[in-house]
RNA sequence: GAGCCGUUAGCUCAGAUGGAAGAGCACCUGACUUUUAAUCAGGGGGUCCUGGGUUCGAGUCCCAGACGGCUCACCA
């Protein structure tokens, strides 16, 4: 199998040499002074003085006898040669930060070193390769393996990009990075002949395809012995330090692709969170959940209570709202028949950005008729367990300063006991606002900023307070806070022994919360009545509140199944499995202002 | 939205008290056929985030702004 895959591709500026008859030769004439060229560049640039030669727009790939020299020469002489860059018309005042580095010494090296491939008849892009092997399956496969071993293995074919390269005269050697990892390439002048001189051109960043025979150095690391290489695409920006990599956060976030060249452990994590996805499915699907797709775009933004997206459908002419939460729809589902149901997708709020938040972030929300909130406590901790102990092979986690151990069974907590407990006092749905209040302010709790322009503070707003104050940040280990009151959730079914209380828990890890789950309120006529009570603080002008979906309504007029319902947060749960400080670090492109000067125009 | 901190070469970072912008890596030239952050010799490279101000003189001091980070506030 190997043999024919690279009998099958051999480099591709060979057969570009080899197509071209009568051609080739001045092609290759050619290539030479253009190569030559830029080891000349030094003796070139003293040469050129005039400094007309600034006057007119030079095209960003001209070659290496026209554009480069002159331009490279022009910091020598002070700012004028900058002004009459500035002056040309072509590159206008927009925002040009983001390609500032374009007159760049390196870029401008490369721009020459690519002119001079294509003048040799060489795609500089490339095209398809056939690869046989990757990186890590070869160093797994062949780390241990002897001499002869290797020689018996027989020609490997990969494709990536070269991430080191140590030239040493008459050999070089290289380090290549593909989807898996590195190998290391060993070229030797006597083996590749004439385009030896190529592979000694490569630059950092280069994707090359190469076919060789697997060998071991002297110091024992697995290495392709080049037979044969092609140009797969040419890199005209340099990478970041080989040793550093790149720090700036800023930078990190905003041009993630280098981040993820440069940064493995970036990259291991945005594995992780690849497979933690994959692994939810597999876990769903065997416990026979379907994966559905639900409206993002809503025209009413339901499911839970928060500021939304707004935007406008132009055909229809009307407003709508991305999704806040998938819930309502996925109800919907279950009266439609599907039993278990689950959806990974983004929902976005308009609120804060900060370490824990983004405006739009992944959750699982799924949907189990026939259960309640107590057997999605077993289910979630037998997910994370399985989450865990398959994807990093242990239940003991590191996040940040805490230590947080996963193994079940994890802690229950009753709402009203946490803030009993917090509190000093016996705090149940009946006590009176008053010493409540007073309990909370000794605590001290800014009652403030709930009072809003409500005027007196209902009981629920204090408990919510308190909990969140002095109760949440105690909870690092695994723990499900559990009964609700339910003015707190106006979609969850009440207790059938405490009816001012809800079948809901939030699970708690390294104090934040992770998911949120209850028993489904699936009787309509208690539905209406909690969306109007809603309606009316909607009405008073509480932001808090939730939206009146009569469709919704009269799905459930339809007959909903009892269910259990469970929403978890994707990127939070990536964070915990990943230790990751920040919502930023598991999220590939976080948003950001966008770059550039706020007093430069926007490009047309 | 508030407070604190940051922004200097392609990258990572130094630049007391205001006085001719530096290092390492990367890059270019040369040497080198099993190197490992290869090594050795030589060389080039700067809008010190932007705009004002103070000063004989500003990377440095003052003011305003941009972007980012961290703490808050809001939220998941």
């Amino acid at each position: 199998m190997p043999e024919r895959a690279v009998a099958a591709q051999e480099p591709r500026h060979r057969d570009a040499d080899s197509e071209g008859e009568a051609p080739r030769d001045r092609r290759e004439e050619a290539a030479r002074r253009a190569l030559g060229a830029r080891r000349d560049q030094k003796g070139y640039r003293l040469r050129q003085s005039d400094p007309h030669v600034h006057a007119a727009p030079v095209p960003a790939d001209q070659g290496p006898s026209h554009g480069g020299g002159d331009r490279q020469r022009r910091g020598r002489d002070g700012r004028q040669p900058r002004a009459l860059h500035q002056g040309v018309p072509a590159l206008g005042p927009g925002p040009r930060r983001v390609m500032s580095d374009d007159a760049n010494e390196i870029v401008q090296q490369r721009r020459e070193t690519l002119e001079a491939l294509r003048a040799r008849g060489i795609d500089p892009f490339g095209g398809r390769y056939p690869v046989t092997h990757w990186a890590r399956r070869l160093a797994e496969r062949l780390g241990a393996a002897s001499e002869d071993e290797l020689k018996g293995f027989g020609p490997v074919s990969l494709a990536g990009r070269i991430v080191s390269k140590r030239h040493m005269g008459k050999a070089c050697f290289a380090h290549i990075q593909d989807q898996t990892g590195r190998i290391q390439l060993y070229a030797r002048a006597d083996a590749l002949g004439d385009d030896y001189a190529c592979f000694t051109d490569l630059d950092v960043g280069d994707f090359i395809g190469v076919t060789g025979e697997m060998m071991r150095t002297r110091t024992g690391e697995l290495t392709v012995a080049v037979k044969s290489f092609t140009f797969l695409a040419k890199a005209l920006r340099p990478l970041p330090e080989k040793w550093h990599g790149l720090r700036d956060v800023e930078r990190r976030y905003r041009q993630r692709y280098v981040d993820l060249i440069v940064n493995a452990d970036a990259r291991a994590v945005f594995l992780l969170r690849s497979r933690i996805i994959a692994r939810l499915r597999a876990f769903l699907e065997a416990r026979g959940f379907i994966e559905v797709e639900t409206p993002m775009m809503q025209p009413i933004p339901g499911g839970a209570i928060a500021r939304p997206f707004v935007t406008h459908h132009n055909a229809l002419g009307m407003d709508l709202y991305l999704r806040i939460a998938p819930e309502l729809y996925l109800k919907r589902l279950l009266v439609g028949g599907f039993d278990r149901v689950y959806e990974i997708n983004r929902s976005f709020r308009n609120e804060g950005i900060d370490t824990q938040h983004n405006p739009e972030f992944t959750m699982l929300e799924f949907y189990q008729a026939y259960a309640d909130y107590a057997d999605l406590m077993d289910l979630t901790e037998e997910m994370f367990t399985d989450l865990a102990q398959s994807l990093l092979g242990r239940l003991a986690l590191t996040w940040g300063e805490h230590a947080i151990d996963l193994t079940p069974p994890w802690r229950r907590l009753a709402f009203f006991d946490g803030v009993s407990a917090a509190l000093g006092m016996t705090v149940t749905p009946e006590t009176p606002a008053a010493p409540l209040a007073a309990a909370a302010r000794a605590r001290g709790i800014d009652l403030g900023a709930v009072r809003g322009a409500l005027g007196d503070v209902p009981p629920w707003k204090l408990w919510k307070e308190v909990f969140e104050a002095l109760v949440e940040p105690t909870l690092v280990l695994p723990t499900f806070v559990i009964d609700f009151p339910i003015e707190l959730s106006p979609l969850a079914k009440k207790k059938r022994e405490h009816p001012q209380l809800v079948d809901r828990f939030e699970l708690f890890v390294g104090t934040r919360e992770l998911a949120n789950a209850y028993s489904e309120l699936n009787d309509p006529i208690d539905q209406l009545g909690r969306f109007r009570e809603q309606a009316a603080l909607l009405a008073r002008g509480d932001e808090e509140a939730h939206w009146l979906d009569e469709d919704y309504v009269r799905a459930l007029e339809y007959g909903m199944p009892p269910a259990a319902g469970e929403g978890i947060g994707i990127d939070r749960l990536t964070m915990l499995l990943a230790n990751q400080q920040s919502i930023r670090e598991v999220i590939l492109f976080p948003h950001l202002r966008p770059e550039g000067r706020a007093d430069a125009p926007e490009a047309p």
